[in-house]
RNA sequence: UGAGCUAUGGUGUAACGGUAGCACUACAGAUUUUGGUUCUGUCUGUCAAGGUUCGAAUCCUUGUAGCUCAACCA
């Protein structure tokens, strides 16, 4: 393991000030708004946040930022803790911005005390006017001058709910000409008579991002504060709060967020996908939460591994969800139990087979030797794929056709004689004959076939529903297209089945378990159990190399 | 068009003035009782133009393109 592995731009600056001496071990901290469900965008987040400060022995706290009562609720803060949990990492902490309420309110008043905050009546319109454009400066808010005296009573005041909302603001005093926009004079407090899900009716002026994030980080002595890359402007603000409340320097560096194809990522389009019904909720499988990918059968270990492929870097970007795909197989494959399931049946009778039915072997899992094996019925019907024979084959066509031989997987060769129809000309069942001599494992038939196709006895077969999921969008990246992004959504991105054949071991199949049906897919028992019957959400395809020669025409 | 950030194959990411590498994808082949897996090989790249240097993806200059910033959201 001498290979040398490369350092992302984030973990070159930690061990840069680890070997300046800047900080003896590091801090992070994740800090999720608790007003939606994680997604796959929140996942590189945390996986570099927990990731760094593990590799360099320190420690991550999860803290809920929760300063907006209006949409937060304890909901959320629940299920983004499950989430977490559930991609495997532990934090140290656990806090809410909402804990440290009457420390910032302190902080808010030194920074009057300063003569750096002052409270404005303007109006929240007067105020954008007062703001000036990126090309011409602001003007300054006709109460920027009043005395410290009067900005303490009368942010006292506010505390003490004598106005209503929106009746005054505090303000930072910073630079009303400055090139940065969040430096003209950032309001810092705003009146929300709002009941909050944790402290309640206490509070009737709650503090805004940018007063409640760094002093934050600085109270929990965070060393490197990760944000993306839209938070770069409020980078100043943030040093210059840190500064005079001298408090705790903590440090922001910002990365890109990081896109997938053929999903959205923002709360604010999960959000109407769910409302407007094109799915079914957070948690519906196709969606790019963690919830929904949780549900459809990712795994923890796949979605670790794609952050850690694709990495963190600052530039746009919009990862191929091929990449996700291929993580998700390559774990699956490792642990996922076979199981043969027909989806579309056409009957298969053996005219030779005349015993009773058997009981053949067949392995758990080929890449596991440990894995032991399950026993498969075999008898004289057996339902095949329909899209496994076809009477007129084209060119390198591996399947059964008339006269054709295919192995059944774990069993024998078997050869169509022939295809029998109904007065519409619709094959209705395939009489074949097996090759006794040819028992998988202890095969002397000295024959040898090119495909090898998966089955299910009829008599003993038990049926499930089967849901396959496709791409939620038609188009690579819907939220730069012309028009609405929901115009971009696929209609077809969920095919029900309500009654697939299954070998009868799939009876005892178990949530969290993970299923590759033979030559089909990986699949997952769905997480809702409010079903009598067995439902199973197909994770991912397997690679179909026949598909692709077929599409070549 | 004020300011800021970013530009390396189709995608993502390395190379810290010294051979442009890795992964995914694509393509070709081998193996295979899953057209899966595994294995082998192949294609494709430094935004542009100048400059500094023995030597530039890297430093400088000037362009170009994309993204971000004018919420009492975070």
């Amino acid at each position: 393991m001498s290979e040398e592995k490369s350092h992302n731009f984030i973990e070159e600056i930690i061990e840069n000030d680890l070997k300046e001496g800047k900080y003896k071990s590091i801090v992070t901290r994740f800090p999720p708004e608790p007003n939606g469900y994680l997604h796959i965008g929140h996942a590189t987040s945390i996986w570099l946040n927990f990731g760094v400060a593990k590799k360099y022995g320190g420690y991550t706290n999860l803290r809920f930022d929760d300063t907006n009562p209006a949409t937060e609720e304890t909901e959320y803060v629940e299920s983004i803790k499950e989430d977490v949990k559930w991609l495997g990492y532990e934090w140290k902490n656990e806090h809410f911005a909402s804990d440290y309420f009457e420390q910032l309110y302190e902080f808010a008043v030194r920074l009057i005390k300063k003569g750096l905050a002052y409270v404005d009546d303007s109006t929240s319109e007067e105020i954008a006017a007062m703001k000036g454009t990126p090309t011409e400066p602001g003007k300054d808010s006709p109460f920027r001058g009043r005395s410290i005296e009067e900005n303490l009573r009368l942010f006292e005041e506010m505390r003490a709910g004598k106005y209503p909302d929106g009746a005054r603001v505090l303000r930072a005093k910073v630079d009303m000409a400055s090139h940065n926009m969040i430096m003209r004079d950032p309001v810092l407090y705003r009146i929300k008579h709002a009941h909050h899900h944790r402290t309640g009716d206490q509070w009737c002026i709650y503090p805004m991002y940018d007063m409640a994030h760094p002093p934050s980080d600085s109270i929990e002595e965070v060393t490197h504060s990760l944000c993306t890359m839209e938070f770069i402007p409020h980078r100043e603000l943030y040093d210059w709060l840190l500064e005079n409340i001298e408090s705790f320097p903590s440090h922001q560096y910002e990365f890109a967020r990081r896109n997938l194809s053929y999903t959205v990522m923002s709360k604010r389009k999960l959000l109407q996908l769910v409302q407007d019904g094109y799915v079914e909720s957070w948690d519906d499988p196709r969606m790019p939460t963690i919830s929904g990918m949780r549900r459809r059968g990712y795994t923890p270990e796949a979605i670790r591994d794609f952050c850690e492929r694709i990495g963190v870097a600052k530039r746009d970007n919009l990862v191929d969800v091929g990449l996700l795909e291929f993580c998700v197989r390559e774990h699956l494959n490792k642990v996922a139990l076979r199981r043969m399931v027909v989806f579309d049946p056409l009957k298969v009778v053996l005219t030779n087979y005349t015993g009773a039915v058997e009981m053949l072997e067949g392995e758990e899992n080929p890449e596991d030797e440990n894995s032991g094996s399950r026993e498969i019925p075999f008898g004289r019907e057996l339902y095949i794929e329909r899209e496994d024979f076809m009477e007129n084959p084209p060119k390198k066509f591996f399947r059964l056709f008339p006269g054709g031989m295919v192995r059944l997987k774990h069993a024998y060769i078997i050869r169509c004689d022939e295809a029998v129809k109904d007065e519409n000309g619709n094959i209705t069942e395939l009489h074949c004959t097996y090759i006794p001599e040819s028992k998988s494992g202890s095969d002397t038939s000295g024959i040898n076939v090119k495909g090898t196709l998966h089955w299910v006895e009829v008599t003993n077969a038990i049926t499930a529903e089967v849901r396959l999921y496709d791409r939620l969008f038609k188009v690579e990246d819907p939220s730069n297209e012309e028009g609405d992004f929901k115009d971009y959504v696929n209609t077809e991105s969920l095919q029900t089945l309500s009654a697939a054949y299954a070998e009868p071991s799939l009876k005892n199949a178990r949530l969290n378990e993970r299923y590759q049906f033979l030559r089909k897919g990986y699949f997952t028992l769905d997480n809702k159990d409010t079903y009598s019957r067995l439902v199973f959400n197909r994770t991912v395809t397997l690679k179909d190399a026949w598909a692709k020669e077929q599409k070549k025409g």
